[in-house]
DNA sequence: AGGCATGCCATTTTT
DNA sequence: TGGCATGCCT
């Protein structure tokens, strides 16, 4: 190991003093003979423009930290003169701990090592005058922008059920992603919203923005993009810096970040991208497969480094995984190869309708359960959100544990999102969009009036809403209740500011939700949410500790917060295939892949081949998260939206190379369908319940070859055990009698009627009478 | 101003 | 089907 002193603060003016001689690429230093060639090849080609093909699962994250570590070591930049960009804060995070490691902790000094997005932010507030903005601009999410945009399309009197706000958030949100301002808009971009007010909008919205001092994300980026076109200087100040460029998941920049990219890296030239073509699946957010596909057009010379040895999967599941990916036409060609050890064929399960989907799944992983397998390692990949629903029921029916990532994120609850914007006025009081959100939440009886006369006196005096208010307590304007009440929250506010200077960021945020009535409101709510939003604010309190000042975590929590809630025991993981990119388990089930589900019926109706290819990569980005084993499943009826319907196995079924696929379906005479079906209960028809399909008229050709199979009486007693094993899984609990009130998660309030072992019988006030594992509630306080 | 009924519309979502 | 938003009613 090299052993080396800490860096000095880094002076972006000094050159570091190299220990060897850059050209010298022969000589591999020995930490990096684990690596295999093309990855070294990778980590020492450090001048001149790299494109590294990195397949899934070919240790391009090693590699990437590697060339990090390695630039550093060799001194041939200070940390701060390397800029290394991700797409998410979890990548980032990760990077930053492994390239830590590698030199030894010495990288206190990375400040420009981020996401795209965090990256901008920090260089706009150092040049947010040139774009008329002040360094302590507020960054708004998606739903301060609809709210904004809501506004501004009914002050134009635009009819907002035809051109409804979601619509031009989009749309906006394209023109940013491809680096256009408003000015830039073609006559067809302009047509696209409420016949030729595109632009208008733009404009608008941009000005408003502007107004209060804020940005919304692809500001972040368009804002640089725009300063740098402008002012060379500052391009030139970051083209100086910046000695080295590291981007990852580079099929998924979009035309800004390209640009944003190309401009930075043009003088020096020392840019290494990384990324797969196979495994672009953003396209409907920008991302443009074509900046990987050109990138030696950009930088002539470029070195491509393709990594094609793959570190995680069987042959199995390489092979179908391949197989599949070939059907598509526009690819820059891999082919993956390994020299792990043979595993099970990827096995592919036809089922007659989503619940026995469920079910099928449940059983599988308690056996594999059973087998010793931590939960950890399964996870069950989904196209859309709505599929999590059927799996989520079933599995808080056998009460195994799981755990559904994606959804809200942390701080897009209510409720953090109100507590987020009390402390946005105080920090900024131009921000009318976070003084809209509270100034009746909880409520103070004020209504539309008041704040309609707020806007009003705002708007003819030019300043922001919350000085308004201020003024309009002190005048005859509004009737005395009103008044006194804004009254009261302007000189809260005030005494709310002053605090801010004395204390730290978590006190300040635990004064506001006490003397707001934040606190009391939630008490007061005997809701089933309200407990756990209380919590998440106790939980909001607690991650505000580590910082210093109130700017720094508002900007912490725009830009970085994620959704890692703090997890207790293992669980089995659900989530969508776009979630779950660059993540592996063991055991990989793929549910739902039918025609309409997956590809969805929206990428076949609109977007055509290339839509259908990309869906494609998702199947192939899927297939690749599994290291050992990997189970499709496709349903013959599946409830879309209330309504049931039949469906034909996903065409991604048949571009599964046969020799490594393993069927079990209806069609082929499987033994699935009969047999799930008539094991479920004592009673057979327990499952046909109310609205399921009607048996007699959903009758297609696979149908009647299943009932040709007959049914297997094994069935059943693979069922019992299964049971049994969960039931003796947990001890019952002692501390929960017949007629307790407790509470559950998804069920809310309810009281026990009976109790049988671990199984509870729960008469839910909302949900009615449930069976449900006693691991599952909580003893509620009796009222 | 706030609570209920009706009606509408539903992918994927790194920031 | 169900979640959310709007509008109507008190």
């Amino acid at each position: 190991m090299h052993d080396w002193p800490a860096f000095p603060n880094c002076s972006p003016v000094n050159n570091p003093p190299a220990i060897t001689d850059p050209a010298d690429v022969q000589s591999v230093p020995e930490w990096l003979g684990h690596l295999n060639a093309p990855q070294r090849e990778a980590v020492m080609t450090t001048e001149g423009p790299v494109l590294m093909l990195a397949g899934a699962g070919t240790g391009k994250t090693a590699a990437l930290t590697h060339r990090l570590a390695h630039i550093v070591r060799e001194r041939l930049a200070w940390p701060s003169e390397i800029l290394c960009v991700t797409f998410t804060n979890k990548a980032a995070r990760e990077m930053r701990e492994r390239v830590g490691k590698l030199t030894g902790g010495a990288l206190e000094g990375m400040p420009w090592l981020g996401t795209f997005h965090s990256i901008g932010a920090k260089m706009l507030r150092r040049h947010a005058e040139l774009v008329d903005l002040k360094s302590n601009y507020t960054i708004i999410d998606t739903d301060d922008q609809l709210r904004l945009l809501k506004t501004l399309i009914r002050e134009n009197d635009i009819d907002e059920k035809r051109w409804p706000p979601r619509q031009l958030a989009g749309l906006i949100d394209s023109w940013k992603n491809r680096g256009l301002n408003p000015g830039d808009l073609t006559p067809v971009d302009n047509e696209s919203y409420a016949n030729g007010k595109g632009q208008e909008m733009y404009r608008l919205y941009q000005a408003r923005l502007q107004s209060l001092n804020a940005c919304d994300f692809g500001d972040l980026l368009l804002h640089m993009l725009n300063i740098f076109r402008k002012h060379r200087d500052v391009l030139e100040q970051y083209q100086k810096r910046f000695k080295y460029v590291l981007v990852d998941e580079y099929q998924d920049t979009n035309a800004v970040q390209y640009l944003w990219l190309r401009l930075i890296a043009q003088d020096r030239k020392n840019i290494c991208v990384v990324g797969d073509d196979d495994q672009s699946i953003y396209s409907w957010r920008g991302a443009e497969v074509a900046n990987i596909l050109r990138f030696d057009k950009d930088f002539p010379g470029a070195k491509v480094v393709k990594l094609e040895q793959n570190y995680r999967s069987t042959p199995q599941i390489l092979a179908a995984a391949s197989g599949l990916i070939e059907a598509n036409s526009q690819r820059l060609g891999k082919t993956l190869w390994t020299e792990l050890p043979e595993g099970p064929k990827v096995r592919v399960i036809g089922v007659w309708d989503a619940p026995e989907e469920a079910r099928r799944v449940g059983e599988e992983i308690e056996r594999l359960e059973r087998e010793g397998l931590s939960l950890e390692q399964v996870a069950i990949l989904v196209r859309a959100q709505y599929q999590t629903r059927e799996f989520e029921d079933r599995f808080i029916q056998i009460g195994l544990n799981y755990r559904i990532v994606g959804g809200f994120r942390f701080y897009e609850r209510a409720e953090i999102r109100d507590a987020m914007a009390y402390l946005r006025v105080i920090a900024q009081p131009a921000d009318d969009l976070a003084f809209e959100r509270i100034y009746n939440t909880p409520k103070r009886g004020l209504g539309a009036k008041t704040l309609e006369k707020m806007f009003l006196h705002a708007r003819s005096t030019g300043q922001p809403l919350a000085a308004a208010a201020l003024e309009l307590a002190d005048s005859d304007e509004l009737p005395p209740r009103a008044r006194n009440t804004i009254a009261e929250l302007m000189r809260s506010f005030l005494r709310w500011r002053e605090m801010s200077e004395a204390v730290t960021p978590s006190e300040l945020m635990r004064a506001v939700l006490e003397e707001s009535g934040y606190d009391a409101m939630l008490k007061a709510d005997r809701s089933t949410e309200a407990a756990g939003r209380a919590e998440n604010l106790t939980e909001l309190v607690r991650a505000m500790e580590e910082y210093d000042t109130l700017e720094q975590f508002l900007e912490h929590v725009a830009l970085v917060m994620d959704n890692d809630a703090r997890d207790d025991g293992e669980k089995v993981t659900i989530m969508t295939m776009h979630a779950a990119k660059g993540l592996e388990f063991d055991h990989v089930f793929l549910p739902g892949w039918e025609e309409g589900v997956f590809p969805s019926q929206r990428s076949l109706d609109e977007g055509g081949l290339a839509s259908l290819e990309e869906e494609r990569r998702l199947a192939y980005v899927a297939i690749t998260r599994a290291r050992r084993k990997c189970t499709i499943i496709h349903a013959a009826n599946r409830r879309i939206f209330g309504q049931w319907n039949s469906s034909i196995p996903s065409r991604f079924v048949e571009d599964l190379p046969e020799e490594h696929v393993e069927s079990e379906t209806t069609l082929t005479g499987g033994r699935s369908l009969w047999q799930a079906n008539w094991s479920e209960s004592e009673d057979p028809f327990a499952h046909v319940s109310q609205s399921r399909p009607d048996r007699s008229s959903a009758r297609g050709p696979g149908w009647q070859r299943a009932l040709a199979t007959g049914y297997d009486p094994k069935a059943k007693r693979v069922k019992e055990s299964t049971r049994s094993a969960a039931s003796f899984a947990a001890k019952a609990r002692t501390d929960i009698r017949v007629g307790d009130r407790v509470f559950h998660d998804k069920f809310g309030y309810g009281e026990v009627m009976d109790q049988e072992g671990n199984k509870l019988v729960i008469e839910f006030d909302k949900a009615g009478e449930k069976r449900v594992i006693d691991s599952f509630v909580t003893l509620a306080n009796s009222s």
